[in-house]
DNA sequence: CAAATAGTGTCTTTGAGACATTATGCG
DNA sequence: CGCATAATGTCTCAAAGACACTATTTG
């Protein structure tokens, strides 16, 4: 190799001995993560199986900005570390869990969405089953809690154009823990046309949700919308030894419609599920045969 | 609205007002444009059907570090704008194209990926129409040039271990532009057990590509041929009349493999064009119907 | 036995994959 | 007419969707 020299006639080596970082202003930047979880609502009847509820970690702002309302888990990204590694270290001092699945969502960037100074945020997902939640509530950070998702489609419209077409999605997302209900309108537009693609998230009513992370929510909740359909990330939500109802039923909160049992079964169960000898009990009713995930390549 | 106070007693505008940022080390935070196009190679024969090609549009950096490799367009962002914004002034400088299909990527963030300071990489996918490309082929920009793409999986090794997996995908990445050769090996390596996830892109052999942008390209190809599947992302690289056999060829050089004629009209040909009155001329042999864009919802 | 869920059988319809056949313009 | 591509017909097979039926436990 030879050693190139550039216009100063610097070698690389030299450059970089010599390199001293700009004046220019820089973007903090940091990671938020959208926590799921799926965990099992009482039913007062004994008889009748559990249902599912879609659940992510939200944290109490103890202060300024957004004092009181309450925001998604995170934090800055420091020097020598991965934007990802930098989600795990956060995950860990906050909710005590240490592996689970995590995958960058997107990265927000509005120079606005923090009113204090330029922050852009690396958004990531996170999937944890409900049986290491609990290892996670009686955790010190004693505003973090745990809060029932309900994102409901309230209008969608589709009109063509010249050379394209808008469509625009209403969002009604609903968080609720107890008597707290955290409750934010989202519209999401996508204006197409032969000159490019514009998609935005505008959060027309909030109530509760601190900066802009309802958007972030929603983002979230349409990736694992998405993924659930042609992966195998709805593992991620279910216990090492879980029912094909189970696994039916997280489907179904996630994608918000019922599916049908038999072509589930033969599709995801086949796909996804490894049968064991072992069988629930404590049900009124007869007990299922239990699997073991089974791993996807893709 | 009450006036909410924190433990210092200050309301949020008083607590903004003297908010003053920290000295925390910040990341620069660049994007980087992996712009994709697909171009006609010139077969000899004036009879056969001309073949396509993917190309993407590389850089030639003039300065330390990377000396005389190639880069990927892109540039740092600047307060008061997104990176979507950065990316398209960017776009704008560097090859004078304005409104084309743009799509946020992945943020890269290893710490080393630049050797002169911490920089993060938040990149974009973007399509243009090869009508377009020529508009830019004069540019100022003296040293940018559109190289041909070949990505070529080398080995897949799968192996089952104790709770999960690991894959292992080598990719070579061959990129020509006349006499000048680049050529890359990414080492895809993703590994699954039940606490967690672990994908990374490994960069074992590089000849002439700056930074881990070679990475990044193998990241886009990856996306693009996910997304041609099941969204109409490929009708960015098709110019506004265009014939069905273009169109398949097109997803044939995305997704590395010839698809049959018969089903592939059937199912891309009725979801994402529209027949018109007008025609093909010129060519050696029977004319074909040319056609326009549909636009699909999602 | 009744209630409730577990688990399977089967019919219909849809569409991908594969191949064959017909159509058409150019030289 | 022959070449090369355009465009469509049709057969097979796999899988999604829908519904019905059987099986098994508890109380």
């Amino acid at each position: 190799m030879e050693e190139l020299r550039d216009k100063n006639g610097l070698t690389e080596k030299e450059y970089l001995a010599a390199y001293r970082p700009g004046d220019y202003v820089k973007p903090s930047v940091a990671v938020d993560m959208v926590i799921f979880s799926a965990a099992n609502k009482n039913t007062g009847n004994y008889r009748l199986l559990p249902q599912k509820e879609l659940k992510i970690l939200l944290i109490k702002r103890s202060g300024h900005p957004c004092l009181g309302a309450w925001a998604l888990p995170g934090g800055f990204v420091e020097p020598n570390e991965t934007t990802e590694q930098a989600a795990m270290r956060e995950l860990k001092e906050e909710t005590s869990v240490e592996n689970i699945y995590l995958e960058q969502l997107y990265t927000f960037s509005d120079p606005g969405r923090d009113p204090r100074t330029w922050v852009m945020s690396c958004s990531y997902l996170a999937l944890i089953d409900s049986s290491k939640v609990n290892v996670t509530a009686g955790d010190d950070a004693a505003s973090a809690s745990w809060f029932t998702l309900n994102l409901e489609t309230t209008d969608v419209s589709f009109s063509e154009h010249e050379n394209g077409f808008t469509r625009v999605t209403d969002y009604h997302l609903l968080l609720t823990d107890g008597d707290i209900r955290l409750s934010t309108t989202v519209r999401h537009t996508v204006d197409r046309n032969d000159t490019g693609t514009c998609s935005r998230y505008d959060i027309a009513e909030n109530n509760g949700i601190a900066f802009d992370h309802a958007r972030i929510i929603c983002y979230a909740v349409e990736r694992l919308r998405g993924k659930v359909q042609y992966t195998d990330i709805a593992l991620n939500l279910v216990p090492e030894y879980f029912t094909l109802t189970e696994l039916q039923q997280i489907y179904e909160i996630i994608l918000g419609k019922p599916l049908i049992k038999a072509p589930f079964r033969r599709k995801y169960g086949a796909l996804l599920a490894e049968p064991t000898d072992k069988q629930t009990s404590d049900a009124g009713h007869r007990p299922s045969r239990l699997f073991k995930r089974k791993w996807m390549s893709d």
